[in-house]
DNA sequence: TTTCAAATGTTACTATATAACAGCACCATT
DNA sequence: AATGGTGCTGTTATATAGTAACATTTGAAA
């Protein structure tokens, strides 16, 4: 999807939900999707600055927060980065493939594999939350 | 296993891998010890500076990177913490499940799912590494 | 006993994230 | 229009996490 048309998809997505993608929080998304990859808050601190002139953490920090509560973003806790959702409005559980040496990465459907996991969790009696599964690797580029 | 056998164990597994647990590693795997659960790296610095005087971070994350190196401890990227490996000598991939209520800690084999998400990864032409899959939720006691 | 490599100590710094409160914009009702 | 509430944003300060770079020690092999 181009970065128009995600925009365009975000704004339905949060008018489904009731939630609003305001200017601020747009920019945000804007500069996340003008990256390939993962972004890191403090890059989009950065970018911000840049077009804004001042900004603080928190500014940044509470419109990812939101952006991945709106399902628009998923937070890369191994890399304490944000990636862009590739499945906005037909997936909520993403597999998400981070290659080690490009930092590419590649996401899929997750329910199925967990699925199977939940119910392995279910035999210990633990519920698993919906969520997304990172996993680490090396991409087809990269494994040379 | 307790905490002793747990030494123990650790012991034989750094001779049979021709690493050393010195004597600041033992005692760094004893303060995660000492811990239900997950244990932050400045907690662990903390009671390491109790038992010592003083300690440097470099110190504790030394310690704590040998750990999981030989698979003794587990990194959790999602709580920026570390827990005791559960299956010390006999898995090598664990999927590790975090109660969002009560913060306790259960880890099971993953290494069946991990053979099937794989594939699927496979498939995308992704060769996924060997690691641990972390997932949250609620364990047995917080579900009511 | 010399010598090298690994481990640890030390200082300083960079990076990541949040608390707490102040101010503002919008809108709903009066 | 005034009132008041709610959610969003601004601002300051600080808490938490992690690493770079270099000095020093230690222990085992040559």
């Amino acid at each position: 999807m181009d970065k128009a048309g995600f925009i365009a998809a975000a704004d339905r997505q949060c008018q489904q939900q009731g939630v609003k993608l305001t200017a601020l929080r747009r920019q945000v998304l804007e500069l996340v999707l003008a990256h390939e990859g993962v972004v890191k808050a403090y890059q989009v601190l950065a970018d911000l600055q840049r077009e804004r002139g001042i900004a603080a953490p928190p500014t940044v920090y509470r419109a990812l927060d939101f952006l991945v509560e709106a399902g628009l973003l998923h937070k890369v806790d191994a890399l304490n980065g944000y990636i862009v959702c590739s499945h906005v409005g037909c997936c909520h559980e993403g597999l998400i493939l981070v290659c080690t040496a490009c930092g590419s990465v590649n996401e899929l459907e997750a329910a199925p594999a967990l699925d199977t996991l939940r119910q392995q969790a279910a035999a210990q009696g633990f519920a698993i939350a919906q969520q997304n599964l990172l996993l680490t690797g090396l991409c087809q580029a990269c494994r040379v």
